[in-house]
DNA sequence: TTTTGGTTACACAGACCTGTGTACTTAGGC
DNA sequence: GCCTAAGTACACAGGTCTGTGTAACCAAAA
């Protein structure tokens, strides 16, 4: 149905850039001249869409938050595979680490638009978590998906820092750990040697 | 002996007040004019001490690279204090975050310099939970050591988007988890259901 | 007293930034 | 053909930034 060449809107072009930008080399650090200039329009026509560098800003953020599409798969699976795709994101070598982060660590503490934008998104992530343990049955889900949370988190600025793929796998060992010690059967038991428990 | 009132260098001084201004507002946020107006110095004798801003950012976190001092407590302790000190920390309104996580993040991936000193402290806290590991004789004290930073920076970064320190709380309970699954005895078990193992 | 080193006040170059103003072009719909 | 909407080219205002140049000042050492 769509043509095959992207018929991509002006907003949508301007965004992909900015994005780009952003991300890669820092909000601060990225004028809207140099936005114009990648894409090949006029400075004018960027203001035409958008009103002020801080309007691009929170459209940035806002197109990066993207909820996790829902998967058939067993919620157990779907929290580990959580940190395969991260692994797999780290292995880029476009990655950066995360953008809300980045940017209330560049913008500061007055940014509050920016600043209520990133809290959600988190919080978003941790519900995620939280639902997929309920499935489970796990007890304390809220906890345990805050904690699964900063595992994420955490590999994330490591991996920013270090650009080191397996803080990824670190990160799944560590939450395999937590996931078994609630009670979560994660699979491939290393050691069955106390229960010997038949699988069905 | 010392004079009670602070002899600070002029070095000395203007570190302080770089330190409390670009860890507080951003390093990018922050022009030598502010930091030598905040002093009540002149531009002039700022750039007499530092030959650049760059120069300047340098010091700045090489000041903020301290190690831990020794404690005399055991290392299960001393490991699991790590997290009692991050929550006294994020109560604290003027915490923002690891300054080294942001500086990467605001001055991007060009600036070899900064990184490379984030990588230096980054593994430095690694190592000292590695060290703790090995006295207390856990099998993969290297894995460990990785999981337990990451929940370290885990926690920081959520504290700097959401300004909750029972983050830290939370990544105490997960780590005490992590250790309890590694054989090292945190104290306080809960719940001693079915081992009901005699102490000695 | 003279010298010297650190400091100040202040101007300034050169770069970059956000945002606006204006006149011109171009393409499509009527 | 004509009108409108969108984009272009380009200048520019007004601000900020890093870094330098220069002359005066002041205190302590020689």
């Amino acid at each position: 149905m769509a043509p095959p060449t992207t018929p991509q809107t002006m907003k949508e072009r301007i965004l992909k850039t900015a994005d780009k930008l952003f991300y890669l080399q820092g909000i601060r650090a990225i004028g809207v001249d140099t936005i114009a200039a990648e894409i090949g329009i006029s400075k004018r026509t960027l203001y035409n869409h958008f009103p002020s560098k801080n309007a691009l800003i929170a459209a940035y953020l806002e197109r990066r938050f993207v909820q996790p599409r829902p998967s058939g798969r067993p919620p157990a699976e779907q929290i580990l595979a959580t940190f395969d795709s991260l692994e797999r994101r780290f292995a880029a070598k476009d990655f950066r680490g995360c953008p809300f982060v980045n940017a209330v660590a560049e913008l500061g503490p007055a940014d509050r638009a920016v600043k209520k934008i990133a809290i959600a998104f988190k919080e978003s992530r941790r519900l995620w978590f939280r639902d997929r343990l309920n499935e489970l049955g796990v007890a304390d889900a809220e906890a345990l998906a805050t904690q699964l949370v900063l595992l994420v988190d955490g590999s994330i600025a490591q991996d920013l820092v270090r650009d080191d793929p397996a803080m990824a796998r670190a990160a799944k060992q560590a939450a395999t750990v937590l996931l078994r010690n609630a009670g979560v059967d994660v699979g491939g038991e290393v050691k069955p040697v106390k229960g010997k428990r038949a699988p069905q």
